[in-house]
DNA sequence: AATGTTTTGTGTAATTTTTACACATGGAAT
DNA sequence: ATTCCATGTGTAAAAATTACACAAAACATT
């Protein structure tokens, strides 16, 4: 969008989008973020985000910072929360309208080596700008209950995964212990997981079986009134 | 907010809040909309709401114009999405940011005999202005997740009234069907009701037990980890 | 005034869901 | 070679959910 000048009758806020990118690994669960090269707030850590323009909405904003400011392309993008406390940016009013993003940490590369973008594990976040804060908070607790209705961990991990690591991720979100045999149990009876067959013939139980995400199974069920609940 | 004319160098667009208000009789679950006499969409009605001003928030700003427009101070106001589509307001391009009001209607008066103000049914909603048929369905779903897991029933409610009020309510909210008595226990062993003695005696069962929220003992139990599940 | 109808409160047995729990296998590490 | 560790698997006990019927008084009808 062309700098120049834009006038109106009475006076705007800022809008901007910031984009909350979960990410999981062995390590658990982690946020990317943007080390601040300039004041205010210089030396914190923040979201990726920017200000929104007039030709695409809140969603499509936040993917494209997303991109410009890490490279990463996220599968899965929402809107959690909108922030408009009227001292949350010391440079004017702004409103920020965030999102969270899931992202296959295992799949994608980059993200890490783009300029100053690096993966925090949840339980060890750096001094946040703004307020990012709060904003990472709120974004957690729609994580957890968004998780508990929605198949929305298969975002986060590789499309072939093991059940260990699918209770891993489960465990790291909701910040819980399950039984292994419960939790195989009930995520098998969901009738959402397709056993993987990749060949290899499995002797003994030390390597786990592969499983992918059913998609198209989960829609019709869904489609016929089933509710996902975990 | 004078007017005048604010410059910027990039163009911003509108913030507003709308305020979807949802009550509760024995009529079911209905909300509060206002007639427009103006284009665009002049004779459908629409959610109070109207432009954030520069020093308050969007919840301060949806309270502010739920009063202004229908004479309401809702106790409960709560954010629950924002909407950005480019085309959204034929006049501009417009955010807004959609909060639901709770009410007891009935121990508010008024609101209805404001201006062009009137309850709908939720089940016979007139042609909305705008996006507006698309921010009550979000609101409705948001409304309904919300009961499952908070106590909002009650804002809806007398601060007084029978376990059959307390069942229609959940029933209208959730369009489903109870047995009596297993709503009845299951309500009661949450342990968040308090019965109300008002000093009539009760003879049979025709008239029912009166019933209070017990806040504070909901307070409590949640500090101590406590998570309703209805 | 008598009669029928509606609203409400209440408990238990059957079913379903959730929880707790232990061992055998073979790969990996020593 | 030995030890250690990750994984897969089933069942019994406990808990939660569901289904279900009658009695009392208020209310409506005649």
């Amino acid at each position: 969008m062309a700098k120049g000048t834009y006038t109106y009758e009475y006076p705007r806020p800022s809008v901007t989008t910031d984009c909350v990118i979960f990410g999981f690994d062995t390590e658990g669960l982690s946020v990317l973020l943007i080390e601040r090269g300039i004041e205010p707030f210089k030396g914190c850590w923040a979201f990726p985000g920017g200000f929104m323009q007039m030709d695409e909405d809140a969603e499509t904003c936040a993917r494209r910072e997303l991109e410009e400011e890490t490279g990463l392309k996220a599968d899965y993008v929402e809107q959690f929360g909108t922030f408009s406390d009227v001292n949350r940016d010391p440079r004017g009013r702004t409103v920020t309208i965030a999102h969270y993003a899931l992202v296959k940490k295992s799949e994608v590369k980059g993200a890490d080596d783009a300029a100053q973008a690096k993966w925090f594990p949840i339980g060890n976040i750096p001094p946040l700008a703004f307020d990012h804060d709060r904003i990472l908070r709120v974004a957690l607790k729609a994580l957890r209950e968004k998780i508990h209705f929605e198949p929305v961990g298969f975002e986060l991990l590789p499309s072939v995964f093991t059940m260990p690591q699918l209770q891993d991720l489960y465990e790291s979100i909701l910040d819980v212990k399950f039984d292994r045999r419960n939790f195989s149990n009930k995520m098998l009876k969901l009738g959402i997981l397709t056993e993987v067959n990749d060949g290899t013939i499995r002797k003994g139980t030390r390597n786990p079986i592969k499983y992918s995400f059913n998609q198209d199974n989960y829609n019709q069920m869904k489609a016929k009134g089933f509710r996902l609940e975990f």
